[in-house]
RNA sequence: UGAGUAUGCUGGGUAAUCGCGGAUAUAAAUGCCGAAAGGCUGUAUCUGAGGAAAGUCCGAGCUCCAUAGGGCAGGGUGCUGGGUAACUCCCAGUGGAGGAGACUCCAAGGAAAGUGCCACAGAGAUAUACCGCCGAUGGCCGUUUUACGGCACAGGCAAGGGUGGAAAGGCGAGGUAAGAGCUCACCAGCAGCCAGGUGACUGGCUGGCUAGGUAAACCCCACCUGGAGCAAGACCGAAUAGAGGGGCAAUGGAACGGCCCGUUCCGCUCCCGGGUAAGGUCGCUUGAGGUGACGAGAGAUCGUCAUCCUAGAUAAAUGAUUGCCACCCCGUAAGGGGAACAGAACUCGGCUUACAGGCACACUCAUGUG
């Protein structure tokens, strides 16, 4: 888990990020992204829907989310907002393929640099 | 040994690295963010999901609405006794149903208060006569004429057939023209009395002879029952503008689960200086609490003493990776694979549903051996 300065909280940046920022999305996950030149870091949050799984699949898929973001935010760019999406899909990938399209989705945004 | 019945428990262990929530301690700055409330960092130690955390189906605590009030309506429960804070739960019994048995199951008050319904079939479903039986009595006819035979007209019957889940207790004997509780024995059912039991009820005796089912159909009877819920609710709190307390008067409106009562508010006036949304803090975990011993009880459960403190998040922490041991599967082996149902959200007591494995104890039936 991210420590609370890394997350997103708050009613109105959810409400922001949701109206405002720009979208993309492959098979497993959706990103919507802004940019916040007003704070230091970027926040993070994850969204996964009840249409996903019970209780136990969901969590289970958050954390596999938050540990892949964690391993990878040094190499963030600062400034944004980011909310990570779950689509129905995303049921029973690996850890591994997680990580893969995450990144890919970070890559085509430019909030990383490809290595 | 096999098949089964019932009860209780368990729900991998251990170690390492990286990471997160909470508590405590400590350090750094008269630091940073914010209007304020409040929050932010490092280190150390401790601690961090379940038996169902689930479904949200019952019952409570707690909070606010009036102190939760009265009547009606509505809703719930429904054999007896006990347990409990309470229950629709639990325990022990009674009655009924099922099973070879251990044992299991039951929404188990009232159908002679009333009403409704009982499809199809069938003549008829609280009511009948289709087939049928009889035709003693009366009628008609015949003859060998105070009697007998015939007809099946009046009429009698409900035994048999047939229909049905169910056809006016069952079965046998007597009885009769044929029949019928018409009479009798036994059985079932009903009422009364006696005995036993706290009671549901059980046993016996006597009597009159018969009363269909259905109340998770309306209904009757007895008992219980106000509403909303932690997004309850309390507090802190910019902008903007409202709200609280006391007194007064009259009729309308609104609110308090539906209606009636009842209560409160809306009006005027005086006083006070405070209140709302986003946001934040509290509520928030010490409780009908766990564990052990002893005692009471048939049991549910209760009492006494000792001891322990065991998650409190809020776009919501318990995750990722790996080693060893244990378990299951595949394989001669090296080795490979698997591990259920499922994630706290104010807290308890239950119920229900889901569930891979494993353990303990009691009992029943069958078979074998001694």
């Amino acid at each position: 888990m991210l420590k609370r300065r890394f997350r997103l909280k708050n009613k109105h940046e959810f409400k922001k990020t949701y109206q405002n920022g720009k979208t993309v999305a492959n098979s497993y996950l959706v990103l919507y992204l802004i940019e916040n030149k007003e704070i230091d870091d970027s926040k993070v949050a994850f969204a996964v829907g009840k249409r996903i799984g019970k209780a136990v699949v969901r969590n289970k898929i958050k954390r596999i989310l938050r540990e892949v973001y964690r391993k990878n935010m040094q190499a963030v760019k600062k400034n944004h907002y980011l909310i990570f999406i779950a689509r129905a899909k995303i049921k029973g990938i690996s850890y591994v393929n997680i990580e893969k399209s995450m990144l890919a989705l970070l890559n085509k945004t430019g909030l990383i640099s490809r290595k």
